[in-house]
DNA sequence: ATCTCTTATGAGAACAATTCTTATTTAAGA
DNA sequence: TCTTAAATAAGAATTGTTCTCATAAGAGAT
């Protein structure tokens, strides 16, 4: 994932953020450590280039960018909250030995989930987003 | 969901656990608050009768009963741990207004997926479980 | 470029949820 | 009943995150 600055600012002032070196560092983190970094990941990451960005802070850009939708929350059995630059729509694998999660893109399933909801209603629910957790094992290791 | 402490023990039992007071007391919490309760909700239930249980006995029981597939975690995109008692297969239905999660069996949607992933392998990945996350809106509220 | 105003940030205290530590108690088999 | 390993209570410690508030810095107006 190959991010400029220029991108990222471009995206921050879409979404009407002002544009600072902290926004910055952070959005490009999320990039660059593109397997779902934990706010802890993130901090060690941007630390190595601006030393004194405080990690209240970058939970309060965190929560800016999940806010204006430039990145997403996703929520892991072990109580880890990671990020994800990613947002077209897609699932993920969760490893059931590990911490690794990756994502799962197939746009065949998606409409497949769609027509099969379209037809069958959940009575007293309006299904907004499906996601897929899909649990299991990594056959090779990374 | 009216569970008998005999079938509380026995399942204990059956799972090599020792029976104690304060297992049966939080596995009893769980099926009795049987809307996903965090362990905040099992603590102030059980306190009710048993009011020396201390706060991290309850941690402990419940990763306990996790491991011996007792109950089970759930994720969710916010960031509250929640334990479940049902053990069947089934999804959530999470609102994206509240807290609210309910469950959702599906067995024919099951078969379908159980269909599709027989057919369409995922390179490098075995899948062992898939869990739907529905979010949307509750119509009617509870 | 400078001014102004609003918003963002740094530093560290506060907080909530969970885990750890240790001495004591208890369940369950001998 | 005795024994022993496992479970528990109490509270300290840790972790991840949020809050507070004084200072700094964007961004539009001048």
């Amino acid at each position: 994932m190959n991010v400029s600055i220029d991108i990222i600012k471009e995206k921050l002032s879409e979404c009407g953020l002002k544009i600072t070196p902290q926004r910055i560092a952070i959005l490009e983190a999320i990039y660059v450590l593109n397997n779902h970094p934990t706010a802890d990941n993130i901090i060690t990451y941007i630390r190595k280039t601006h030393p004194n960005i405080a990690t209240g802070t970058v939970y309060k850009v965190l929560d800016t960018l999940v806010d204006s939708k430039l990145i997403k929350k996703i929520k892991t059995e072990k109580d880890i909250m990671r990020y994800d630059g990613i947002l077209d729509q897609h699932h993920h694998l969760f490893s059931s030995e590990s911490d690794r999660i990756e994502d799962y893109s197939d746009d065949k399933l998606d409409k497949l989930l769609e027509e099969y909801f379209k037809r069958k209603k959940i009575p007293g629910f309006k299904v907004e987003e499906i996601k897929l957790q899909i649990n299991g094992k990594f056959l090779k290791s990374k």
